[in-house]
DNA sequence: TTAGACACTCACGTAGGGTGAGAGTCAAGT
DNA sequence: ACTTGACTCTCACCCTACGTGAGTGTCTAA
């Protein structure tokens, strides 16, 4: 029995995502049909209505398109694990909206004379959008403080490039997180630690160097055990994962960066 | 005394907003400095600060600038009604990502096979970014359907077109509605009833034919009241601005229109 | 005066589409 | 078999809202 599939114009009646858009999700390979026809017609089927509702989710997040289909092209991606990732950045989103209200209030209230209200927190909620501020959270959060070229390659990242590699670490530790109940060791995890290798490498700027810089990798895992900022996943500090994580990024420095 | 004054960079890291987006809405005249030194540096003052703000709730509803622009340049502008405006809106996005969260648990539970899903409930939440289901939209809103080019109007109006004037429309409507207190005669209820009258125009197509439409107009503004659809405001249906609208609307048409 | 921080304008480029033109395909009706 | 309206395709131009870099001028403290 041949599986169903829909017609472009289907598929953007179902999700309100439009026949252009289809399109172009199929020429840059994020989302192909199933099958296209002797005459080049589109169908999808079952699999890609799956895909395109992760694409919108990552899209909600604002995470560009050439992003999301690394993501999905993953051998590693799992899609229950990234719904359960949608719906925590979802509800971030709705503190978001919380804080706007709040601020949206103080200023009703300033504006009435009910109070006084500093120009800084008419601001309160809204995204920062600039790189200084992106420069600022690689800083706090992977450590590139330690490390020599760091300062020089982050300034000289750009925004999207920034935000490119952020999603792909979230999406890394994510997994990363799911295995946590095996072996340090295991060959799964080893592979996804040597997938946070190489994004932590860009984000010191030594992508391409000779130096393996193997001591500084295990010293950022240390790093994840020392200081209760660094909290990877949920939102919260969790010492297990850290010292997993520090494990594991020990043993791989040691079996294939020394 | 003079008032304090904010160097472009003060104001990028106030608000998060770049320097080079600030400069982008002086161009556009959006958001223009209270001061050009003579070396030509920006500096902003309080109101350029609230203004600011304005333009970034703007933003949150995805707006676009030239559309916040006309909104905020427009001399019935008020700042009180504007922020209830945003309040109103950003609940509704608070609405929308509950409906996500719907959505995703009903996809995990669909996988993990505790519940069958069609594929339309997929999308639930998702925004409808298609121009077909803008046009559903001004059918339903704006009674273009009882005009004879309207059809024909709609099918040619371009996606952003019918968003910039939807903006304004509502902008105009939530005007009108602080104003309902005073008589459908006053002269600032008749000034914006004009402004409404030429919005609807764009909307049936006829916005440079030389027959007013008076009757049409007038129909309208008795489809208000006789139709429960036709909420306008506050997201619920509301008699007594309806009778307001349909009363004004006529009183225009009979003073300004035949 | 110097030097570093800051600000300017200009201009190129990009992501993610919207839109229109022109042509081919499908399927039901005649 | 032909017609016709709905559907689909590709191509190509355009747009919004910036990001980014280059080159140059301005400010201010030492």
């Amino acid at each position: 029995m041949e599986e169903q599939t829909f017609s472009i114009r289907h598929v953007s009646a179902m999700s309100g995502v439009s026949i252009r858009t289809l399109r172009l999700y199929d020429e840059i390979g994020l989302l192909q049909p199933l099958v296209r026809t002797e005459a080049r017609y589109r169908l999808y089927g079952k699999n890609e209505l799956l895909r395109l509702q992760q694409i919108l989710f990552y899209k909600e997040l604002d995470i560009p398109l050439a992003t999301i289909r690394k993501i999905l092209d993953n051998p590693a991606f799992d899609t229950l694990t990234a719904l359960y990732h949608h719906h925590k950045e979802l509800l971030k989103k709705k503190d978001k909206i919380e804080k706007l209200l709040q601020t949206l209030t103080h200023t009703i209230q300033s504006i009435e004379g009910e109070l006084q209200m500093n120009y800084d927190d008419l601001y309160q909620g809204f995204d920062t959008v600039t790189a200084e501020a992106y420069r600022k959270e690689a800083k706090e959060k992977y450590g590139v403080e330690s490390v020599e070229q760091s300062e020089h390659a982050l300034l000289s990242m750009k925004k999207k490039d920034f935000q490119t590699l952020q999603a792909m670490m979230r999406n890394t530790l994510e997994n990363l997180f799911n295995l946590s109940h095996k072996p340090m060791n295991d060959e799964e995890v080893q592979g996804l630690i040597h997938e946070y290798y190489r994004i932590i490498r860009e984000l010191w700027g030594t992508s391409s160097s000779e130096d393996s810089q193997a001591e500084q990798f295990i010293g950022l895992g240390q790093l994840y055990c020392d200081d209760e900022r660094f909290y990877l996943v949920n939102n919260c500090y969790n010492k297990e994962f850290a010292e997993f994580m520090a494990a594991a990024m020990k043993y791989y420095a040691e079996k294939q960066l020394y």
